[in-house]
DNA sequence: TCTACGTTTCAATGATGTTTGAAATATTGA
DNA sequence: TCAATATTTCAAACATCATTGAAACGTAGA
């Protein structure tokens, strides 16, 4: 369960334009995740800077790294923004559970019902 | 539905330990929201500070105010953070939907079944 | 071992964000 | 109109963040 200061980190790494693409790209990239070359292509930023971006992403718990021959690999931490979703929607519903119907409708869009 | 612009927006307003605080508290206060000299109290900040931390929160669209006598009274802004954790969904199931089961657990426990 | 490749580290620079206290503004009631 | 209350604006100081290019590091193949 996520606390507060987990949440301002995890927040704080996607309020930057840069990071937010990088890890929409790595989501979209699945669990195969995307080597860092091919990340800096795709989003759009130079090397050293996406070395920066994803040091503070990893900071954050947001993406994982694994080296692979010469190159590293990087995934999105899917377990981890579960958990900032539910934060989210944890105090968001507190006391008001009428204000997650929306979200809730957002899930049945995009995802197949729950077991 | 909310683009990345004001995702990021919206992230870089709640990657803040004060504002999180701050949005927190006015998400607990419900509808009624709060006048500007109990948050202070409540988040433990002074006025001069919260006003500043307001004043992003609402840019970020996260908020609004509404003046009542000499206290203006802040209100959590309920769709925009309901259109910010479907942002998080959307992207977060894309192409993976098992990704999302946890967080539609976290719904089952936090509110009751949409309509 | 040498060279090329992919990535990170480092140091410097400029840009943004946060906090503080003093002063200004708006509202109310005497 | 005056004084009190609630809040915001302003300017200054400080802290943190983002970007850049050069250099260093680790890995792979000739």
């Amino acid at each position: 369960m996520m606390d507060e200061g987990q949440a301002v980190a995890a927040f704080a790494a996607l309020g930057q334009a840069h990071r937010l693409r990088i890890v929409r790209r790595l989501v979209t990239a699945g669990p195969e995740g995307l080597a860092a070359g091919l990340l800096a292509e795709a989003v759009g930023v130079s090397a050293t800077n996406l070395s920066f971006h994803l040091k503070e992403l990893s900071r954050a718990g947001l993406v994982t790294a694994q080296r692979e021959g010469r190159s590293i690999r990087y995934r999105a931490a899917y377990p981890d923004l579960s958990a900032l979703i539910q934060f989210l929607m944890r105090d968001c519903c507190q006391g008001r559970p009428e204000v997650c119907a929306p979200a809730v409708a957002a899930l049945a869009t995009c995802c197949p019902e729950p077991a």
